[in-house]
DNA sequence: ATCAATTGCGTTATGCTATAACGTGTGTCA
DNA sequence: TGACACACGTTATAGCATAACGCAATTGAT
């Protein structure tokens, strides 16, 4: 009964497990860390950092779930559902930047292609054959800076 | 008997826990968790993390030593000494990028104009102030993917 | 000179982040 | 039906980072 099991509307079948942690970040508005969801799930049944940790990497590896380097945290993808950072098959099309609040914690998702372009062509004059790249601004959002 | 000494070459006179931590740094080919810098200085009397944290947080405010968030850990800066990152006023006048080889161990810094414009761009239509900017490119250099 | 403020330092303890290693149950399919 | 892959649960441990205390030295204003 550990299978995964169909789910209204994401895209690979989730398992359970899967589904609980994806749906706190989702519901998070802002970056959580694997320690505060497993918190937010112990009522689910969650009693150890790996059951985290399992569900997470699986969703990182659909693009579903963003990790923020710099915060040691996690965000669900902010792109509706379609096309967003190369899904299911492999590579995915764009490297996509956050710009993070200091002061709320809320997260932009943006993309640029142009960026991308730019880092694609130093690393191919270098021949450095990139894996994933991380682009993380942090900063203050406009309603706190102001 | 703790107040910084003048150093040879470097910038702002560090003390001795800052030019311990720097030259064990600016001597690695690869970079350096805080606590492998620990292991490597045990010899010259560091005991405990801190010590080599509150160095390595100077170094970072000087400019003379980058963390790579991707990889919890830290690397000299690579430019030479001049006009590198910003040093000692503020906000300097440019983000430096990394490619990190997951195989050797390799980084390679360097910085984009077009980047850094296409990225500030971004945040000044979306009213964001940016405070740092990390960017890390994480695969294979060009000697360990042949 | 001297006192207050600042900065660097050392130590102990603790907290947060992440993974190793083991075993179980279940569904797939040749 | 037996090999395989995968999700899961548990315990233990490894790796990264900071809090809180107190002391020593330097600076600089009075």
């Amino acid at each position: 009964m550990n299978a995964p099991v169909s789910t209204p509307i994401s895209a690979p079948a989730l398992t359970k497990n899967q589904s609980l942690v994806f749906d706190v970040l989702d519901r998070s508005d802002a970056p959580m860390s694997a320690y505060t969801i497993l918190d937010r799930l112990r009522d689910h049944g969650f009693r150890a950092p790996l059951q985290v940790y399992r569900a997470l990497d699986k969703l990182l590896e659909f693009g579903m779930v963003h990790r923020l380097e710099s915060l040691n945290a996690f965000v669900a993808c902010a792109h509706p559902e379609s096309e967003c950072c190369g899904k299911g098959h492999g590579h995915g099309h764009g490297t996509v930047a956050f710009a993070i609040c200091e002061s709320c914690g809320h997260v932009s998702e943006f993309h640029d292609h142009e960026v991308d372009h730019r880092l694609s062509d130093w690393a191919k004059t270098k021949n450095f054959k990139p894996a994933k790249t991380t682009i993380e601004i942090r900063g203050l959002c406009g309603a706190c800076a102001a």
